[in-house]
DNA sequence: GTGGTCTAGACCACA
DNA sequence: GTGGTCTAGACCACA
């Protein structure tokens, strides 16, 4: 059921695990009032230290994403999906903008648009 | 004349100006055979260290983009745009996978491709 | 009838517990010789789990303070007044060094301490 | 020049450290725009984990109270000390309660404000 | 079983 | 020199 670090990236671990864990939350995958999986399992099964997975909760805590019940785990509370949402494309036209910097024609990036969300339904022409 | 540095950003210093030489190289803005700034003109511009430009030059010389002529600095060598950009175009695809997964749809991110390519060729409105 | 517990405290529940008996042994609240509540009852007044009143109890009999009636529970049975006493008013010290430490005048502190303890007899206001 | 932990206490060294820091800070002994110490100096004073301390600074910097500076160290940047000093007093407040609760006398209280406090020139009576 | 804290030590980036 | 992250492993409190 679980996702995957990606080792080589610059983004640090207990990032990319308060990420993974925002995306199932707006996904609808984790629902509100859900138990996230505990900090020891969810190490054992990315591979990582429990102290990883325990940053990455405290800090989804602080930020009322997460709340902790005693002795029993982790609980989904929610997430602004609107503001989560809003900063993916904010990257996302960073990137952008770079790319085009870059020389890169809007054809190809518009390809791999197509390509990635499969082509037919999504696109007009 | 020189870019700035995104302090913020997890890609180290080192690596995001080993970038930007690259892309310069790529859209003709340094030229095979042009001396690229100094060391020490560089790091004032940018705010860094030395230690951090020089390990960044240190590593295009490696690679075979630049090239130390003693006494002299630093010049450009060559680059295999394709690759280069290539790399690019994987990051770009990654990042529309993981939008995606987050459940974005195509017309936001299209949307975000028109806006920053301008608008006339590409864009209705 | 019962107490309550800080669950924001750092001090343990456990502890907790164990400092709330003493206290009532100490005020009279509960005479040698009575029972305190049982373990269940006590763990659901509090909405803690038994064993979390089972190890209060369990230390304080190890403590001479209660002693177990087999089938029947707990009773008090003794409790060093002074020495309770004496650690609280350690813990006071000790905090109130920390105050002064912290630069709060006396006077602030006394103006407390008068107006938890009441008007009448200590106060001038 | 530095403080001092209490590992038998229940408060959490890094909660320890915050809270150190930040009364010094109050009472002038950290100014505004000092570095404190760094990391490791200060784990290697104090006896404890470079961990303990980095975790204390961090939060301390989501605070507010601090800020790192790239590749030099953390930085005083101020601290509400009305509001600092006002837990402090709330807390002082909460054992001064359960010290009534236990039967202790006002005089036995104010009787070592008075001490600590020297006597003489804070007393009135 | 759950989380919380801490240690000893490693490796990296930046000044 | 500075901070940042991570691991492996320990010990504790609570359900």
């Amino acid at each position: 059921m679980w996702f995957s670090i990606d080792f080589n990236s610059h983004v640090p671990v207990y990032k990319q695990i308060k990420e993974k864990i925002k995306s199932m939350i707006v996904t609808g995958k984790l629902k509100k009032g859900a138990f996230v999986p505990s900090i020891r399992s969810l190490a054992k099964d990315l591979g990582v230290n429990l102290n990883t997975v325990s940053r990455a909760y405290r800090e989804l805590v602080l930020e009322g994403i997460l709340k902790v019940v005693r002795g029993e785990g982790y609980v989904v509370e929610g997430l602004d999906a609107e503001r989560f949402l809003g900063k993916k494309l904010e990257e996302f036209r960073k990137m952008v903008l770079t790319l085009k910097g870059d020389g890169i024609e809007y054809e190809k990036l518009e390809g791999i648009l197509r390509e990635v969300y499969g082509g037919e339904e999504n696109a007009e022409s």
